[in-house]
DNA sequence: GCCATGGCTAGTA
DNA sequence: GCCATGGCTAGTA
């Protein structure tokens, strides 16, 4: 493993939602913060050029009021809603109780 | 530098 | 509304 002098925002980004473990989810406000960011947007851009959707989990970063959000590019596919699904994540009415699998990160 | 582009969000109504 | 990114220019040298 290579020793990262300097981390891109990607890099920082994806090394943090890695972190997420299975059976939980985060917010793409949450992951701003925890990287001292004010742009939740910024987050969402940099997951959407994941090129490696399996080692690192995006489909475990949703939105704030616990909608699902989009996946590669698109929302309405259930691909990221089965992803949560195999991992005994339930998605109950459009939604994922955050109260429940709300997972918080540690600052970068 | 500028500007469009969002996988969004806090806070109204 | 926000605001970080990334792509793309105009305008210097």
């Amino acid at each position: 493993m290579l020793i990262m002098v300097s981390s891109t925002f990607d890099q920082r980004v994806f090394s943090l939602v890695s972190r997420v473990p299975k059976g939980k989810v985060t917010t793409y406000g949450e992951v701003a913060r925890a990287l001292g960011m004010r742009s939740p947007r910024a987050v969402g851009q940099a997951l959407k050029r994941n090129d490696r959707p399996i080692s690192i989990p995006c489909h475990r970063v949703i939105m704030s009021d616990g909608r699902i959000g989009g996946y590669m590019g698109c929302e309405r596919s259930g691909r990221k809603a089965r992803l949560l699904g195999k991992e005994w994540v339930t998605v109950k009415n459009g939604k994922i109780d955050l109260r429940r699998y709300f997972f918080r990160l540690k600052g970068a």
